[in-house]
Formats: C-alpha cells, sequence, structure tokens
DNA sequence: TGATTAATTATTGTTAACAATATTCGAGCT
DNA sequence: AGCTCGAATATTGTTAACAATAATTAATCA
C-alpha cells in the first residue's frame, strides 16, 4: 500500500516537483478551492517528510493559491469574485506597462522570436492540442514581460499569471475555455512590430476583459479527497 | 552576557517582531548589503530558537531584503543599479493606476481624510521631527493605495515601498533624504480632489523621478558586524 | 432528542539532535 | 612566498520526537 510500487524506481520527488504537482493539480481543479490540505497526507501522498510540505505549503501560500490559518492548517484558496476584479484590473495596468516598455525597445530579433511563438501557438491549436495551445498562449504573456526587460514588472506579472486559473475557476464550476484567442494575439504582435503603442494596449485590454468576463457567481463546489494528487496530470509526461 | 538581562522583563519576540527588528535594522543601514545573516548569531542576538530566524530570513528573502543562496546562507541583498530602475519604473507603473483607480470612486470623506494626513504630514516638518516626517511620507503613498480599494494593486504597492529604502540606499553612500517633498503630496491631493487624473499622475511621476535621480554609483561599503541590531532604532519606542 | 462538557484523537507547531555541506586553517611541497 | 590538499571547524539543512492546539467523539443531563 506504500506510494512506492511502481516499475520504475521512482525517486523521492524534490521540493520543487511536490509545489509543481500540488500547484498543478489546484489549476487542473482536481484539488477544489476549500479542500484541506493535511501535512501527514500530503507526505505520505508524495513519500516525502513532513517538513517538505510543510515549506511547500508555505510558499503556495505566498503565491496565493492556498491560505494557511495558524493552527488550522492550509485549504486550496476560494478567491472571491472581488480579488479576482482586482487581479484582472491589475493585470491589464501590468500588461499595458509591459507593452509600453517592450515597444520601446525593441529589436527585429525580438519580433522574430514572437512571430515563431504564434506560429507554435497557431499550430498546436490547429493540431487539436488543447493542452499545449493553452501553455503558449500563457507562454506569449510570459515571453512579452520578459522581452520588456523590467525584472518587477515580469515577477508581478507572472504572480498575476499563475493565480489566474483558479480565479476563474472558483467562480466557473468549469474551467470553460480559459485560453486566449490566438488571433488577438497575431493583432498585439502585428502593432508591437509597428511601435503603435496605443492599438497594442487597446487590443491587450480588449483581450483580457474577454476572459475576465467569465467571472461570475460563486460555486460551493466542493472537494473530492485529495487522492487526485495522484491521478497523472492533463499530460501524463513522466520524463 | 546573555540577551537577557534588561530592567524589565524582556519577553521572547515574537516571529513578527523579529523580522521587524532585522528588517528596520536594514532599512536603517545599520546593516549593509552584503552582510552575512548567520543563524545561531541571530538566534542568540534575538533570544529565540534558530527555527524562528529561519522562517523570518525566508520570509525576508521573499521580499528582497535578504538574499538566500543554498547551503550558503543569507545575506543582506545588494540590488543592482538596475533592479532599483526597474524598481522605480514599476512604481510609477502602480502609483498611476492607484491614483486613476482612486479618482473614480473617490468620496469626500476621503478627501477628508486625505487633507488630514497631509496635515498631520506637515505638522512633522515643521516641527523638526525627520523620522515621524519620513514614516507618514510613506504612508500618505500606502494610504492612497488603500482607499482606492484594490487589494492586489496595494500588495504590490507595499511591496514596492519596502524595497525602495535599500536600493537607494545600497547606491548612495548614505541615505540622504528619502522622503518626499511634502509639497507635491499636497499637489496631488489637490488634483485628486479636482477628479484630475491627468495632473495627478503627472505629479506623481515627478515626484517619484526626484527620489529615483538619487541612485547612481556602487558603494562597496562593507558590514561592521551585526550586532548593531541591537542598538536601540532610530525612535527607541520599547512600548 | 438536543445541548453541554469532558475525554480522546487528530493535526499543527517547535525543538534538539543529527546529517550534510561549506569554510577555515595549517602542513607539506615547489 | 604561493599553492594544494586534507583535517578541523563552522554553518546550514533535515528529521524524529515532543508539545500545543484543534477537532471529534462519548457521556451526562435536562
Amino acid at each position: 500500500m506504500s506510494a512506492q510500487s511502481d516499475s520504475n524506481a521512482e525517486t523521492t520527488p524534490s521540493e520543487d516537483e511536490v509545489l509543481r504537482r500540488i500547484e498543478q493539480a489546484v489549476l487542473d481543479h482536481r484539488l477544489a478551492p476549500g479542500t484541506k490540505l493535511k501535512e501527514v497526507q500530503l507526505a505520505n501522498l508524495f513519500g516525502v517528510k513532513r517538513g517538505l510540505i510543510r515549506k511547500v505549503l508555505t510558499r503556495l501560500a505566498h503565491s496565493s493559491l492556498v491560505q494557511q490559518t495558524p493552527n488550522r492548517g492550509a485549504t486550496v484558496a476560494s478567491p472571491s469574485v472581488k480579488e479576482g476584479q482586482d487581479l484582472f484590473a491589475t493585470r491589464r495596468v501590468i500588461e499595458s506597462a509591459v507593452l509600453e516598455t517592450l515597444i520601446a525597445r525593441v529589436e527585429e530579433k525580438d519580433l522574430e522570436h514572437l512571430a515563431d511563438m504564434l506560429k507554435r501557438e497557431q499550430q498546436a491549436y490547429l493540431g487539436d492540442e488543447p493542452a499545449q495551445a493553452l501553455a503558449l498562449s500563457v507562454d506569449f504573456h510570459r515571453e512579452l514581460a520578459r522581452m520588456a526587460g523590467n525584472s518587477v514588472l515580469e515577477t508581478y506579472l507572472n504572480d498575476i499569471i499563475r493565480r489566474t486559473p483558479l480565479v476563474i475557476l472558483a467562480h466557473l464550476g468549469d474551467d470553460a475555455d480559459n485560453r486566449c484567442r490566438n488571433h488577438e494575439h497575431e493583432v498585439i504582435v502585428d502593432a508591437i512590430s509597428r511601435r503603435d503603442v496605443k492599438t497594442a494596449v487597446e487590443v491587450m485590454n480588449q483581450h483580457l476583459l474577454q476572459i475576465e468576463s467569465k467571472i461570475r457567481h460563486k460555486p460551493e463546489k466542493q472537494n473530492q479527497g485529495l487522492a487526485a494528487l495522484l491521478r497523472p496530470e492533463a499530460n501524463p509526461d513522466l520524463t
């Protein structure tokens, strides 16, 4: 009955590994908001010591994916509608600033890189690989921030991006279409290549508002026990 | 020789207390950038267990005030000039967004509250209480964010404000005039009361650029041992 | 039954001892 | 001296046992 019983070795996962797996489980909403995350249970599940779980939970709490209450442990966070709105409002601010910064310094090879990303993203859509398409679509936003070259802006945007799926899921029963419209990304890149800040920002804000519009009512949908953590992830790559 | 030898009780400080005192020491640059922060030494200094110090250092690392390297401990952070510039650029973005948000929803009692804050700030300046004036001047910015009502923006601004003094100190040998010009705060409040976003943002950006202009060269100024932590703080309030 | 409280169990929080890793110091050498 | 290597020391990292707290159950009474 131990967690150690697979065909191949199955080395004990690192702290980052555990973090990633719990985070992914939350974002795939295999763990619903409000689910209690008990330390010993998680430790057994992953075959690691409780101390490590403890550190991971603290880190997750810091990125607002879990909520920690003194002496009462951790639960998957249930962001309020207000928090979701604040998050999106801030995202518009940050992404606008990213575009403005980027356009002021963008070079030819950056544009080529963006074009390349767009192409791969589109291929994933057309090739009917939604998981891959979603990942690439998120990467697009991250990449803009990276290219803009402001590390603080980049950190904040990454924080927001990390929190976004939970905010959407928490107010949407199911994960209806979290991904971006590829077309809008194209229009944004076009505006960037023309150094047209105004259009780029406008389209980006439209784009984000369109995503935000999915946040509506409350869920009251509860957990299903956290053995779901052991289920293979969306794309079961055990590389 | 123990740390427990004062006249009155001197209860063992809480985690937050220790955090606050180390942070304050960094910001008062009683601990210079680069200073090694050894766990046992700190634990003895504060009369707490090493585990608590460990948690505190991790928290400080998260707000970029200390740098942690695996197996090699923690040092007071030495932010680069680039990081300082990114921080200020982001701050302009955030504060502008705060003003825009705030002006869209500001009410009469908010304006009264701001007027009141301005008055107290001015009194501190005139009364020749620079420490108090600085604190109030920082509070002004925090308060604008709080009143704007976007918790994400508020969190980010607080993060930036927390990091700002170190960035300035690290590139300025000494802490020359970190505080804001009270006059500019007045102009900003005036613009807010007229719902004049454009002016408010312009003045704020000028205001921030003026502070940023103080960042210049590198320091290479090293620590003096961390017993400085035990020195009473700027304002020795032992309430 | 339903409410209240005590006893039991489960869970989180802390710590002291140990392990692993880095740093320092010095001997021996060229 | 300056260098290399290895032992000794110092420092950080982990863990198992314990303590403190919360949640659950059982017992009692109205």
